[in-house]
RNA sequence: GCGGACGUGGCGAAACUGGUAGACGCAAGGGACUUAAAAUCCCUCACCUUCGGGUAUACGGGUUCGACCCCCGUCGUCCGCACCA
């Protein structure tokens, strides 16, 4: 029977239209069955899908389809992350308003995503710049102001002199504004902030629950959290050499074991004391401005020599009033992190060591190596900071680090300097708080009004949404909303008179940190309908990239608890599991070197192989072209492959069986038309090979063999399918590939002998059997091709609507094993033999091998190992 | 600098908890069908070999009956973080 290609295009949108008809995947919070949550980060409107968000949304969407074939009540939503500087910045350069822009985006990229053919509950769709959300977002922000999680202080920004605006730090190059090219500069404003480290230790604490999150992100955040525990130490200033009125510094330290070693205390330029000292001598007040420009360079900090000043300024001792040492004001502490101030052990801190050659500053070396010799110890040019035993220490002496890290804490916390003990045990986080404010016009706006009588109040809730103007103009420079006409008048909501709105607007991290929440009850007029966030949440299965590992999944989880204290959801934690996906990369392809070099499109070239060698030629000119790096794909390089050609070429169950086979999910996978082409072909052949026996498959029922030539062709599809399942479980969706693969293979045989008519009742309805199953495996990968070629069996439902069949064990399990033979250790021969032969019948067995027999040689031989249902070792 | 991951054929990769290294795919080569091409189907495909076998999982050691897997050291690649006190 001659059958026609299979043919995407027209196959695939006509599943779609059923799918969509049948209302497959439009999810019901009030379905009582097992519920799992399948989410992938949602994706930025910027105007076209790539293939990242391909590769992301088919493995979420393989996991979505296994899931719900596996009877679960699947949430599998989409939306948008909509509000961001790109809307901004089109808005100037092509005189579109931003939301106009988001929007047209929004619905190409749509259009993009349903002809993957996604298996999404579009009805819970939203962008973040929806009034319906961003509403939500400002009721969110004032129930967090109420429970004392939003504050306002003075920060420092990038500030560009010349466009009068505040810059990102991405929008920052070289120290220099990235349109004017102006010097940046810091400038303090008073800006929102999220208080996340008041839960620094829980956030801490509970990524040990993460089991199902990549150890890899676990560290990440662990280390961002950055964790330490050392001593507050006051220092007494030498009262005649205190600028002002202050007595004393405050140090943070993390040895305080190595206190005899301190030579030197430095504070940063930002130092209440440093300015102080700065005002009354302009020698040191230029220094302090030095330090505050470098700090605005990357560059120029990674490079920069540790550089201090004396400030005149004298402290005593902790442990020895009479010892006084001189405080330096020093380019490389920082002001935001312990207290700005610092003591100098150069014997333990490479960057002291330097510092302290450089003043010629004392270096006393105060800890050794366990195995070194208190006499001989010195420093040279390389520090000391490993644990020891302590020495010139006086009563420290012969101690190891930790006790006399213990014993200082212990003697200086006992002691006091003026009314309050000398030290105190501190920990410390790295973990600053969460500046959320920017100073732009497409984001949330922040609910607040400022009243010159009454302060700064929230907006009433009664009063919100605080919209965004429509008509704001983006020809000028800085915030459109400062320079809006009426927008940010507003009457005070307690004493009535004139007030301002607040103008910044959130970061759009804050967007992205709930809308797993929304999805479960997007209709709801609180941010959250409780009972069904806390029936969804957390999610299952998260899938994205590892750019996210740090910043989007701690705030997310520190939303889930600030969310949690205000009422809207129970989840402890908002993410189960978390996958993340490697990238799509691709060759690079250019002519011309240096300056004119200049990158090629994969659409535009040939690549031919001959003697293996791979050679590119430019399909108008036939010049040859340079086949360069295999890069992430950007529009920089024009190694950029759009999904829109290939799924006009190929289809959509091309498209997402290629991105899924090959490499490990975790892992990049190389984009190459070959590749494609592979993907093409299985995709053909499993339609030829089920077409072609369709007809004589239509009318028999489909029952595994119990026998004969049948049983292996059921053996085969039973073993597949047991393991694809455990597969899809893992995620391992390489895996699942090779092994379908694997079983198409077996079963193209069967098939053309079942088209050509030539076998009975028993194996026709074996094979059918098999190809059911392998339509269930493909299914999550393919779901077009699954259901035309489970239509063309005569089957009248709908596979995304089947369950998931179920493995028989007895046909799983293998009768007769075949051990690998081996002598010592090397492999000789093979043993077949019945599955539950005990361990004298394999050795007897084995011992009458003829391979065995003369290697032994008439010896017996000296141990015999047999390992069940594995292997079998003779040692001679 | 600190922390982490990784290193297997021409290529992407498999290999369960320490048990036959290279499944599956790509590329390549040969053949069949065809006037021809495409498509399809079949065969070969780590290296060496005196055809018995030998050598191979970055390199050098170790543990073990047995090591891609565990341990020690070296080299290389990638990623994250960083004047963090």
């Amino acid at each position: 029977m001659a059958t026609e290609r299979y043919n995407p295009r027209d196959a695939e949108p006509r599943w779609q239209q059923k799918w969509n008809e049948e209302n497959v995947f439009l999810t019901d919070n009030a379905d009582p069955r097992e519920k799992y949550y399948v989410l992938e980060m949602f994706p930025y409107p910027s105007g076209r899908i790539h293939m990242g968000h391909v590769r992301n949304y088919a493995m979420g969407d393989v996991v979505a389809r296994y899931k719900r074939a596996r009877g679960y009540n699947v949430l599998h939503p989409m939306g948008w992350d909509a509000f961001g500087m790109p809307a901004e910045n089109a808005a100037r350069d092509n005189k579109v308003h931003p939301k106009e822009w988001t929007y047209q985006n929004i619905a190409s990229m749509k259009a993009q995503l349903k002809a993957m053919g996604l298996s999404l509950d579009w009805s819970r769709e939203f962008a973040t710049c929806d009034v319906d959300y961003y509403h939500r977002q400002q009721m969110l922000f004032i129930d967090m102001m109420e429970k004392g999680l939003v504050y306002r202080k003075k920060s420092k920004v990038n500030w560009d002199p010349v466009d009068n605006t505040v810059l990102a730090n991405e929008q920052v190059i070289d120290g220099r504004g990235w349109r004017s090219g102006a010097l940046v500069e810091q400038r303090e404003l008073t800006q929102w902030f999220f208080k996340i480290t008041e839960f620094s230790q829980e956030l801490l604490d509970a990524l040990d629950t993460l089991d199902h999150w990549p150890e890899k992100v676990r560290l990440m955040q662990k280390n961002w959290i950055g964790r330490s525990e050392g001593l507050t130490i006051r220092w007494e200033i030498v009262p005649e050499t205190s600028p002002n009125a202050e007595r004393e510094i405050t140090v943070y330290t993390t040895r305080p074991d190595t206190l005899f070693g301190a030579s030197f205390l430095a504070i940063s330029a930002d130092h209440p004391l440093a300015k102080e000292a700065a005002a009354a001598n302009p020698a040191i007040d230029a220094f302090c401005e030095e330090c505050r420009r470098a700090g605005t360079s990357l560059a120029a900090l990674e490079t920069a020599e540790k550089k201090g000043m004396d400030t005149g300024i004298r402290v005593r001792h902790p442990l020895d009033p009479s010892w006084e040492l001189p405080v330096y004001i020093a380019n490389f502490v920082l002001m935001d992190y312990g207290t700005g101030a610092i003591f100098g052990c150069p014997s333990g801190d490479q960057r002291d060591l330097d510092f302290a050659r450089k003043y010629h500053l004392p270096v006393v070396p105060v800890v050794m190596p366990r195995d070194g010799d208190a006499a001989s110890f010195t420093i040279g040019d390389v520090a000391y900071d490993g644990d020891g035993i302590m020495i010139n220490s006086r009563f420290l002496d012969g101690m190891g680090t930790e006790e006399a890290f213990e014993t200082v804490a212990a003697k200086l916390a006992a002691e006091s300097l003026g009314n309050a003990p000398q030290a105190e045990r501190k920990v410390n986080f790295r973990l600053r708080d969460w500046g959320i404010s920017r100073q732009r016009y497409w984001g949330c706006p922040i609910p607040v009004i400022h009243c010159d009588d009454c302060g700064v109040l929230p907006v009433p809730k009664q009063d919100l949404p605080v919209k965004l103007p429509d008509d704001v103009t983006f020809d000028q420079p800085g915030n459109p909303l400062d320079r809006h006409p009426t927008w940010r008048h507003v009457a005070c909501p307690q004493c009535g008179k004139d007030a301002r709105r607040e103008t910044d607007t959130m970061d759009t991290f804050v967007d992205s940190s709930w809308y797993y929440t929304r999805f479960t009850a997007p209709w709801e007029h609180e941010p959250t309908d409780k009972a069904a966030a806390d029936r969804w949440l957390p999610v299952d299965q998260y899938i994205g990239g590892i750019e996210h590992a740090i910043l989007h999944l701690l705030y997310s989880r520190f939303f889930t608890r600030a969310m949690r204290e205000t009422g809207h959801v129970e989840a402890k934690e908002p993410f189960k599991g978390l996958f993340t996906q490697g990238m799509v990369v691709h060759e690079t392809y250019s002519r011309g070197h240096g300056l004119t070099r200049e990158w090629v499109s994969p659409a535009d070239i040939r690549i031919e192989e001959a003697d293996g060698q791979r050679r590119a030629t430019l399909l108008s000119t036939g010049e040859d072209i340079a086949i360069g790096a295999i890069e992430k794909m950007s529009k920089s390089k024009k190694n950029v492959v759009d999904p829109d050609d290939i799924i006009a070429s190929y289809g959509a169950d091309t498209a997402r069986f290629f991105v899924l086979s090959d490499s490990p999910p975790d892992r990049d996978v190389i984009w190459s038309e070959a590749g494609v082409q592979g993907a093409h072909r299985f995709t053909q052949r499993m339609w030829r090979l089920v077409s072609e026996a369709a007809d004589a498959l239509k009318t028999v029922a489909a029952t595994p063999a119990k026998e004969g030539e049948a049983l292996a062709i059921s053996q085969a599809a039973h073993r597949t399918l047991k393991a694809v399942q455990g597969d899809y479980d893992k995620l391992a969706f390489n895996k699942a590939v090779a092994r379908i693969y694997e079983f198409v293979n077996t079963l193209a045989a069967p098939l053309a002998k079942v088209a050509a008519g030539e076998t009975d009742a028993g194996y026709r309805s074996a094979v059918r059997e098999a190809v059911e199953i392998l339509i269930a495996l493909v299914a999550p990968i393919t779901p077009h091709l699954a259901e035309e070629c489970s239509a063309a069996l005569g089957n009248a439902h709908l596979i995304a609507m089947s369950a998931w069949p179920s493995y028989d064990e007895v046909l799983v399990i293998e009768n007769e094993i075949v051990y690998p033979v081996q002598i010592n250790g090397k492999k000789r021969a093979e043993l077949t033999i019945a599955r539950d032969a005990d361990q004298n019948a394999v050795q007897k067995a084995v011992l009458a091998l003829d391979a065995v027999g003369s290697a032994l040689n008439g010896q017996a031989p000296k141990k015999i190992i047999v390992v069940p249902q594995r292997i079998v070792n003779i040692v001679v």
